[in-house]
DNA sequence: TCGTGCTGTGAGAGCGCTCTCTTGGATTCC
DNA sequence: GGAATCCAAGAGAGCGCTCTCACAGCACGA
């Protein structure tokens, strides 16, 4: 197979080894493994001779050798439920991903982007445990996806996303502070002056729909302001209208409202205008997402912003950490940044 | 190391290797080799034996050894230049990249995924040539990124989109149709009773812009109608806005407009309606992408739609055949498919 | 009966690297 | 000056697998 390709593609070169360089420069191949490993116990000109070998002829450890005599892999898996991919367009998730994929890129670790799914759990759970990567991130929509939690056990595994049961709860995750966001924007609502301040939640058995639902009651317990006027969606812009629907006709006032995402806000923004209630003249509005509805919206919804990127980013230095026994926290919860816009203007 | 990790983590059982499933079933470690890998000439018996051993000791073939040996890496590299990365929020790129990764979840291989930067474009390389990968898929905004096309001749590369330049034009890529995309817009706007029909037109050093604008010009050939209504914008709602404004200041009747790109079509519709023109009344309006904000506008836009995950899988496919040495035409164009909306109403 | 051909299985080398152990020359100390 | 110490560099085993080659065992025809 390999003679047949060098005879059909004779341009390739051949590929150098240790061994190679090792000829080049004049020494052994445990010295040029020292080298390229960075090892502090060799002459400082050897180190030059044998660099300069490894330049001349080109060379890169092929990582399969070192994996192999190493047990290391120096890969880290990026698990992908099917559910969440379906959902990749979110930019919400493109965006961890990029930052997972940018954090990596300055260190030795290569991303391995796998996309599980039901019928190929079993596969997947067979790869992460076979040896082939130092440690995993599982990105995931739903907390029910924190059923890779056990591997957590045999694998280091970080997750993006706290997890709903307590009894996952041993294991790492990076996380927006939901509550804390909430809270931000919902006394951000009190401070325009908004005295009635609703929310439309979020599914209250998803983490970002409980937290959020909290931070909204402890900004409001702050102010002493009522905390009675919530509904519930699902995230969607039609639950977000219906929920708001609900709100109206409880017929009580209403002039501040802050909505669990920005997709339910923009639910909420088509019932407030049938009412024929302005925002942000009748009701404030805020969102929670910072995604494209916010900015092309009239008025431009004022929303919290989600570090994606960075949350990403997170996320691959607590698993390089944990792979190179450094202790990390468990829970890492990065903080979200209040983005002020019309629909809350005094 | 290794003993000091079984030590502090007494519960992980061994990995199996083939050694031991070959012990298990009583045959050698070359028959277990066979029957992992299929091959015809094992008796019936005795694959199932050792399919037996594997399934008990949950065995799964080590990559980096099987690699090591074999001279294969089953690893496709999926190369995001970070400029690209950058827009990685988008969501068509996002889409694409889950496309390639549905397709490869059924096969063998693996998707690794880096981000090149100028900075590191050096150590890409090299990785890409360290036999480290069987091959790679370049995804990328610009054409300018097609750097990596001299690869091409050392390694099986596909890109996404077609190159600029002739001389890139030996390798391999995977595009969306888009001049018969544009052709069909702006037929389906002359259908619909437009008959002075301009155009904002993409980057010309883009292949999409170019590609864009030959499709609207082709499409006013046919009907035999004035195709000298165009400007040119760099694809941001910005440029667009500008662009229509110098359509309009032309002080010729238009009543169709077909833009290269969604944004630039929001940037019209600012303009139109600054203007005091309707849409769909005075101006019919179609884009290109199918991003959120076609339907989200107001009119609702008419738009092409990309294939933007088949096209990911349409890649994955490509480069599986040229590693596995089958044949493949160079070039795939994906066909595309109109969203009529509210902007193009009779 | 023996040679010939075929086929399923085993033996063993070797992929490129890491890592332990060993070696030998320089340095130190009494 | 000789023994003890140290440390840079080399030797060599082995990581888990593939793949070539050799070798039994069997069938068949002469």
């Amino acid at each position: 197979m390999s003679t047949e390709r060098s005879v059909d593609e004779p341009g390739h070169p051949p590929v150098p080894t240790l061994e190679m360089v090792a000829a080049a420069a004049g020494v052994s191949r445990a010295t040029v493994s020292r080298v390229v490993n960075a090892s502090p116990r060799v002459t400082e000109s050897v180190v030059a001779a044998v660099n300069d070998a490894i330049a001349r002829l080109n060379y890169v450890p092929n990582r399969a050798a070192r994996s192999l005599a190493s047990r290391r892999t120096q890969v880290i898996a990026l698990v992908v439920p099917e559910t969440t991919a379906k959902l990749f367009s979110d930019p919400f998730f493109a965006s961890v991903i990029q930052g997972i994929a940018m954090a990596l890129a300055d260190t030795d670790f290569t991303l391995n982007m796998l996309i599980s799914s039901e019928t190929r759990s079993e596969k997947t759970r067979r790869y992460l445990l076979g040896g082939n990567v130092d440690g995993a991130i599982v990105v995931s929509h739903h907390s029910g996806d924190h059923s890779y939690a056990q591997l957590g056990q045999s694998l280091p595994i970080v997750f993006g996303g706290r997890p709903l049961l307590a009894s996952e709860s041993g294991s790492y995750f990076v996380d927006v502070d939901n509550a804390a966001g909430a809270a931000v924007a919902t006394e951000h609502l009190a401070s325009r002056g908004s005295r009635h301040i609703a929310t439309i939640a979020g599914p209250q058995d998803m983490p970002p729909g409980l937290d959020r639902l909290a931070g909204w009651r402890h900004a409001l317990a702050l102010r002493g302001l009522d905390d009675s006027l919530w509904e519930v969606g699902d995230f969607t812009p039609e639950s977000g209208a219906e929920a708001m629907r609900r709100l109206l006709a409880r017929g009580r006032p209403i002039d501040g409202l802050f909505a669990a995402n920005d997709q339910m806000a923009a639910g909420a923004y088509s019932v407030i205008h049938e009412h024929g209630l302005s925002i942000p003249g009748d009701i404030r509005v805020a969102g929670f997402d910072n995604n494209y509805f916010g900015s092309t919206a009239v008025p431009a919804l004022t929303t919290i912003d989600q570090p994606s990127a960075e949350l990403g980013a997170k996320m691959a230095e607590v698993l390089v950490k944990l792979i190179e026994r450094q202790s990390v926290e468990r829970v890492t919860l990065m903080s979200t940044r209040l983005v002020e816009r019309a629909s809350t203007a005094p």
